[in-house]
Parts: structure tokens; sequence; C-alpha cells
DNA sequence: AGCACGCCGACT
DNA sequence: GTCGGCGTGCTC
């Protein structure tokens, strides 16, 4: 064929699910001359077929056209994403350096992802045909089986689904079939909306002067973009003020996202938006099933719902007719994707809705100290909603100082006491500490070998339920050792603190009590939080001890005393955000401590009591604290939160990653970019995993724009180094930059 | 990421 | 003799 034959072919620019950041070119199909923008089509690819998402259309490619290949199947006949939702999805590529591909595929769920058809399961209806309208029951005598199931089309409508049939009569088939065959009824393909249907059975509460004050504020700036941080603590009536916004904006016949930080959360709102809303709402988070989220997906996309309640990945679902955003508890980590694409689904609401030019409503008791900071620079509005008056009672806190006391593992004296009492009571104890395991470290009494983990340059933790040494940075696990492998001769020792070793003293301080230990290494099978929080709830615990997953939304009502047994951790961790996360702990384990009828208590064991940040937070609330911290940073010119880039290096050599360190070190200077820091490595190149050498470099900057810059420099110069498969790498910002 | 190709050790 | 280990390279 002639080349001037080939130049008019249109070529179409696919992002495929490949960890490879670029698009590829393909041929249309025979007789095709246009593909939606935003449809999914099925590609050759290598030697086996994808999935890809048609991303542009052009008459040009890079590759040479005899090379191309040729679309298989054109799945979508309209586009499932909108220019907004590619903008999105291409900012979050760039922004946190995922592949386009793969960042296209996770906006997705994974029935779409696998080519299923985007069309909501449809359910069939029987329905009386116009002869069916005409005869009477009576008529159909001969076959009594026919005439009942004729007889409930007379009685509860025209329309029977099967399900309904299946509940009115188990074996309905053959009859309708006959009754089918007499002409009498007909079926039509009806969309399945069960899930769906909701009666509004509660209408607005009557707001409080705070609750109208924001109501208010929101309702005024719901047609542009804004930014707005909702501060309350549980019970002051943050939801019933998203409840009443919402209805404005459903009332402009527009959709709403909410987002959860955690699925336990989901279906305690999810009943109150049903009581209260009746329009559709649809439902996606990772516990449900794919058939659930496959339908979730499209009925926000299509407009069916106009409600979409969902955990973080939720945050891309395209919408209709995007109207608001909320995301609840702000400040949760969970937010955060902290593997393979990593995102902040709170920075891509803000993103997403500046894009869409609607509003955004962030909401919570502990405001992230990035929220604050945005607050402070009048990029965010605050709108405060005070505590209730008799609705919470302040809970008694209780500064343990545990300077040369002797703990008995992680106990103090006073603490044990105050257990004994509340146990006496019969009401509950709750305990954190936030470290799983026996003890992070094992230590050689006579030469002071500590058993490091061989990748990450960290202390491995003692897991003595299963015998084993593991690294809780990278999974490494080894078996425990018995006898020093430096000395020969030193006896090994367990040193510190671990949920493992408080809950083995428990046990044999209270032998009569039940205890039960909260923590990732115990809630490993599925459904046992759900089985443990049920069990506590019917008081058939006495003791329960966690580590931070028992801080979030549940709450006990008969804990009466909660203990945090490592504030120091806190205070004193590397981790940027420890001490926020601390201080948010605190401020969420008060809120549980007590009951409605009496006050309860919290002791935080420290050897730090007179450290002003926690005094500030015990005697003047949450925001004083922030307030402070913020101020410190600002004070010796740090910046208001860790601006920092991770880059990750997969080498091919144990050297490359001092070759990388060079280069990222000499691009700095080169650019002089003196101000940015490089704080790493962060885990010593040691040992191969997977065939790569491991290395990490954590880069500093006093301004994110400046950082930014940098890597928007630094990033082209090391993708040549990919090319050349030398290094791979990989990206997190944190947080970004984009108020 | 998958998947194939390719080159060396323990197996019927 | 070859089955399969994973090291290396490619995907329009």
């Amino acid at each position: 064929m002639a080349n001037s034959t080939y130049k008019s072919l249109p070529i179409f620019k696919i992002a495929i699910a490949v960890p490879l950041n670029r698009l590829f070119d393909y041929l249309a199909p025979e007789n095709v001359t246009h593909i939606p923008v935003g449809s999914r089509v099925l590609v050759p690819f290598g030697k086996s077929k994808k999935v890809g998402f048609v991303i542009a259309q052009s008459t040009r490619s890079e590759i040479k056209i005899e090379r191309l290949k040729t679309i298989i199947e054109i799945l979508d006949k309209c586009s499932l994403l909108s220019a907004k939702d590619f903008q999105l999805l291409q900012w979050a590529s760039d922004y946190y350096h995922y592949p386009i591909g793969e960042v296209i595929s996770a906006a997705f769920p994974v029935s779409l992802r696998k080519g299923k058809a985007a069309i909501l399961p449809q359910e069939k209806h029987y329905i009386l045909s116009a002869k069916g309208e005409c005869i009477k029951p009576e008529q159909l005598l001969k076959t009594p089986k026919q005439k009942i199931i004729f007889e409930h089309f007379l009685s509860l409508g025209k329309s029977l689904s099967s399900a309904r049939l299946t509940k009115l009569d188990k074996n309905w088939r053959p009859a309708v079939k006959a009754l089918m065959k007499k002409g009498l009824i007909s079926t039509q393909s009806n969309l399945k909306t069960t899930n769906n249907i909701n009666l509004q059975t509660e209408s607005a509460l009557a707001a409080n002067k705070p609750q109208q004050h924001a109501i208010n504020q929101l309702s005024g700036k719901l047609k542009a973009f804004s930014v707005t941080l909702l501060e309350g603590v549980t019970g002051s009536g943050k939801t019933e003020v998203y409840m009443q916004v919402i209805e404005k904006v459903l009332d402009d016949g527009l959709q709403v996202i909410v987002l959860l930080p955690e699925i336990t959360l989901t279906p305690q709102l999810e009943s109150r938006f049903r009581k209260r809303f009746s329009v559709a709402i649809s439902v996606s988070h990772s516990k449900l099933t794919e058939r659930q989220r496959h339908s979730a997906w499209l009925e926000i996309q299509q407009g069916h719902s106009a409600i979409l309640l969902g955990t973080r990945s939720a945050m891309f679902t395209p919408l209709q007719k995007p109207g608001l955003i909320i995301l609840d508890e702000e400040h949760d980590s969970s937010f955060k994707q902290q593997e393979g694409f990593r995102f902040s689904a709170r920075d891509l609401a803000i993103v997403r809705a500046k894009l869409l030019n609607i509003p955004v409503v962030l909401g919570s008791a502990t405001p992230s100290l990035e929220s604050l900071h945005n607050v402070n620079k009048k990029r965010f509005q605050l709108l405060q909603l005070p505590e209730r008056a008799g609705i919470a009672i302040e809970p008694e806190f209780l500064l343990f100082d545990v300077r040369n006391k002797i703990l008995q593992d992680g106990l103090s004296e006073p603490l044990l006491t105050l257990i004994k009492k509340t146990l006496d009571k019969k009401e509950q104890v709750l305990l954190f500490l936030n470290r799983r395991g026996f003890a992070p470290v094992q230590i050689c009494h006579s030469c002071s070998w500590v058993a490091r983990c061989h990748r990450c340059d960290t202390s491995l933790v003692i897991h003595y339920a299963e015998k084993v040494l593991r690294c809780h940075h990278c999974g490494h696990q080894q078996s425990l050792l018995q006898q020093c492998p430096a000395c020969k001769s030193g006896e090994l020792q367990a040193l510190g603190l671990g949920t493992e070793r408080v809950e083995k003293a428990l046990q044999t301080l209270f032998p009569q009590q039940k205890i039960i230990r909260l923590d990732r290494d115990s809630t490993q099978r599925k459904g046992t939080l759900e089985n443990h929080l049920e069990q506590i709830n019917q008081g058939n615990v006495d003791i329960i001890l966690g580590t931070q997953m028992l801080a979030k939304g549940h709450h006990f009502p008969n804990v009466t005393l909660v203990a945090i047994l490592d504030v120091d951790s806190g205070l004193f961790s590397i981790d940027f955000h420890a001490t926020e996360k601390l201080a948010q702990l605190i401020i969420q384990v008060a809120g549980r401590a007590g009951r409605a009828e009496k006050s309860g208590r919290v002791v935080l064991q420290t050897r730090q009591p007179n450290h002003p940040l926690l005094s500030i937070l015990l005697k003047d609330g949450y925001n004083a604290f922030a307030k402070t911290v913020l101020a410190e940073r600002q004070q010796a010119m740090l910046p208001p939160f860790s601006f920092q880039a991770l880059l990750r290096v997969y080498a091919r050599s144990p050297d490359e990653p001092q070759i990388f360190l060079n280069v990222v070190t000499g691009l700095i200077q080169n650019l002089n970019h003196q101000q940015t820091r490089i704080l790493g490595p962060v885990s010593a190149p040691m040992a191969k995993r997977a065939g790569y050498y491991h290395f990490q470099l954590l880069l500093q900057n006093t301004q994110r724009q400046s950082l930014h810059v940098l890597l928007t420099l630094l990033i082209p110069q090391l993708y040549t180094l990919k090319e050349s498969k030398k290094v791979r790498w990989s990206l997190d910002v944190d947080p970004v930059d984009l108020y």
C-alpha cells in the first residue's frame, strides 16, 4: 500500500496500565475513523491483549506506521471520562510521578479495567400485556397456579421483578412462562434499583446557631471553588451541617461526593443519609464485591445516583453533574495511599474541586496542620462548631510521671491501681500503645549487639507468638535468635515495649479478666476486628489493648479509663507528623472516655510531664497546640510541615545508589538549589530484593515551590537514567503544592 | 507489570 | 538428554 494512504489514517494514543509513563499508538479497526476520547478499547499488547484508554486522536506517530498494531475492539460507544476527569488524572500522574495508564486504571473498578461492558445490571420485569389487562383471573380456572400468579399481577401492580416473584412463589417460572405463551404477560428490562430506593423518613433537625451559621456560609458559596475547614468535635453536629448543605446541592440537581477514611464508618453515615434523602445513594469501598463496585461506579458516572459515599479510591469516580465534595475526618492518614500509586485523596479533592469549580468541605475535630496552615494563609475558610453543652463531659486528664519509676512491662504502679479500681466497678479499660510485637529491640546483654534488618538499617522487632524477628519497615523476617551471633556468649534480651508484651503482662496481672488485643497482627483474619468490637460492645471484655487502629470512630460506651502508655514516643519521634498524630489521638480518646452520665479518666504516661506542648494541649486544647507548633516551626525557619520528596531507586549493582546520589547532588548544585537538602539514604542499599538493590533518597526543602521546581527539572534527567535501565525511581511528594 | 527468550544445574 | 530456575529485555 502506498505511503500516502497511510498518512490519512487516524492514530489513537492509548494509555495502558503498565509501569511505563508513555502512551501507545494504535491504528483504528477497518472502517472506523473516530473513537471517542475517554472510551476503552481492547488492544494487542506484546503477546497479550489489554484494555486501554483512548487519550487522543492524532495523525502522526513517533513509531513507524508499519509497526503500529490495530485496535481489536472498541469497548465503549461513549466516553466514560470527561475532559476534567482526564485533567485530574493527568495532574495526578505528573504530580505523584506514577504512570498515566496505571493512574487512569485506578479510576475504574476492576470489572471495567478488565473490559466488562459499562452497563448497569439489568433486571427483568414482567408486566401484564394489553391482552392480559382485558381478561379476568376466573378465565384461568383450569390452571390454578397460573391463576394465583396472575392475581398477584392484578393486586400488587402491573410490573413485577424476578426477585419479587421469587419472594411470592419460589417456583414461579413455569407458570409465568405459560402465561407469556398465552400472551397475557410480557417482559421488559429495567435498571436494577433495589439498593437505591430510599424513602425519606427523617427531615432536617433544627440547627443551633453555629450550625446555622456554617450552613448559611456554605450555602452562600456553592457555585464556585472554595475550601472550607469545618472544625467540630464529635457530637457538635458536623453531619447535620453536611446534610443540610448536601440538600441544597441536590435541590440544584447536582451530585455530591462524601469521602470517609474508614470502611467501618460508612454504614453509620449511609443509614443516616438514606433516612434523610430520597435520592439514590451509591456506596463504594474495598469491602464491597466487584459487582457492587461496578454498579456504584456506573450509577454515579451515568447520573442515576446523586450521592457517592466512599473511601479514598472513590475520589476518582467520574461525576455526571458535580456539585460538592465533602471529606470527613480530613486529618486521617488513611486518605493517603501509602503504596503503589501514592496519592492523597484530600489533596486530590481540592485539585478536583478547583478544576470543576465547586466547593470542598473538610471536616475534623482535630484538623491536620496542613489545613490549619492553609487557614492561616487565608486559603481555606475556617468554620467552627463548638461542643454542644450538656452532651460531652470533660474527661479528667492525669499525667503520670514515670521518671525513675519501675514500670511493670510499661505499666506504672498508679496506672495499675486505677485499672484495678475501674475493673472493680465493672467498667472497661482501654490501653493504647502504638507499637506492635513483643519488643522493638533484641539486644545482647554482654556486647550490646542489636538485631538489625540488613535491608533497612532499622532494628528488628521481636514477635514472640510467631517466634520471629520482623522488620516493620520492609516486612523482612527471620527466626528468633537464641544466642548472640557477635560474641557467641551473651544472652539476648528484649528491650522496649510492644502490645504483645503488655498483653502478656496483663494476662498475668489480671488472670480473671477478659483481655483483647487489637493490632494489625491480631486482626489479620477477615472479620476478626468486627468480631472483637462486637464482643467489646456487649461488655464481654474488660481490658482492651491496642494500637492506633483502635482510635478511629469506634466508641465503647462502658470504657471509663483510657491510658496512653508511651506518650514520649509521640513527642520525640523522627516522624514529622508524630506530634500532631499524638495530639489527635489524645483528643479523640478523650472524647471517648466516659459514658454520658459520668466522666472518665485519661492517663498519659510520660517522662516529660512538663513538656510545653503537652501542657498546652491539655490546658488550652488542640487548636492552641497546633498554633504553637506552627509558630515554633516558623520561628525556627522550618517549614510548617514536611515538604519532602522521596526518590526510590532500584539499582542493578550496589554501586549505583552512590552514583545516583552523586547525580542528584550534582544536579542540585548545577540547578543552584542549595536550599534543597538530601536527608537520605533512608534505607541502606545492602541487600538484593527482587533482583534490585533498594535505596531511598529523601529531599527536603523549606519552600514547596522550590522543591517542586527542582523536581520538575530533576525528573526528566532521572528518566534518562531509568531509560538506560540503571535506575528505577518513584516519587512521593508530601504534602502537595496546590492550594 | 507480564511475558518470552535464553542460558546453566538436578532430574526421569 | 530436558525441565525449570530467574536474569534480561520489550511492549505501539
